[in-house]
DNA sequence: TATAAATACTAAACACTGTTTATTTTCTAA
DNA sequence: TTAGAAAATAAACAGTGTTTAGTATTTATA
């Protein structure tokens, strides 16, 4: 009775291949520019075998979204021990932009792209991205608690660094910060986020 | 000899022409999903014709956007005015994000569309938005002069707030803002604004 | 073990895309 | 009126994502 599950791990595994051979792909050249052609050289098949593993070219961009998505929220959860909670929610924004750094093809469809956003809305996975938002607000509230965000409405707060942040993921995402010295983008970055400690 | 003339001004009105046809389909469906044929179809003449005006797609994209930017310059010019420093900087962002809300498919183009790769190299189309770039700067350093953004680098407070803008203004234009209770958007939109000020 | 059925795979086709070409139509200048 | 220039087009080309029909390969049954 192991031919079966021999045969899923099979499947698997070739979900995994074509999966990572298309991660390497859409990050050195982006989405647009890999072809499906592209994707079953590098796994050594012919195209249509893809097909036989995923429905289209979008849904192993969605497979790969899910996986970032799950590190996102990791990514988020990951800073939570720290105790004080300007800190924190400075860390909370590093991380943030940072994601959009290290997997811009996944902030892309979460955030900034356009067509998919309706079918994200319906799956699961925008509710993850609300569990980050409310993430967002319970730190600012501990913060609050602290003494900070004096006479200023939690939703204000939160709406001002969320787009704060998404401001400057989707620069970067989007290739619009070349009137920056390219080599101190990573600084200038980091500067904005501590910047924006003197509005707490 | 008014008929070279007259010619110029036809072949104008068929660039104009492709333009807003261009410019209405790219933000109604994104620059990707708009083909040649579809422009062609908008102002009723064959595909070719477009290559006797724009030498491909990427050169209408660039002319909106050069276009958008020209707009954009003239409304921040429009509350130079203003004396009070930081007031003159939170109507700079209020203009900028009304900007947006009121041309959602020139600031589209703008800052947010995925950009054709080639034209990136050439920075001569990027001119128009380092001079909108500089005036920001310059409001800045007026600030400064009066007192505030003590301990700052303007590169690094010019660049914090227009992320800030940017990211109120593509969450706006992108519609992601719909877990935000709707009726209130513009007024959380116009408490943000006022919010950064604490970070003056 | 031999063979029918199911599975895995592929080559070729299809309907698109941006762009170029050869050709036809329209306009201008003599 | 007519040769030549200019403008517009239809058709083609090389590429795309996806589907099809058909070929190997593997599995289950006799």
């Amino acid at each position: 009775m192991g031919i079966k599950e021999r045969k899923e791990r099979q499947k698997s595994e070739m979900r995994d291949a074509i999966l990572s051979a298309a991660l390497t792909l859409f990050s050195e050249q982006g989405y647009e520019n890999v072809t499906m052609r592209n994707i079953a050289d590098k796994i050594e098949y012919s195209v249509g075998t893809i097909y036989l593993y995923y429905k289209d070219k979008g849904e192993i961009f969605f497979d790969l979204h899910n996986r970032g998505f799950a590190e996102f929220y990791k990514k988020q959860l990951e800073i939570q021990h720290i105790k004080d909670p300007i800190d924190r929610l400075v860390a909370h924004g590093e991380a943030y932009v940072q994601f959009a750094i290290e997997y811009p093809e996944y902030y892309d469809v979460m955030f900034i792209s356009r067509t998919p956003a309706k079918e994200i809305q319906k799956s699961a996975h925008w509710e993850e991205g609300e569990r980050t938002y409310d993430l967002l607000k319970l730190n600012i509230r501990q913060a609050m608690e602290a003494g900070y965000f004096k006479d200023i409405h939690v939703e204000i707060a939160a709406f001002s660094l969320w787009s704060f942040v998404h401001g400057i993921a989707s620069l970067y995402v989007r290739d619009r910060l070349r009137m920056l010295p390219s080599e101190h983008i990573k600084e200038i970055i980091s500067g904005a986020l501590h910047f924006m400690k003197r509005a707490y």
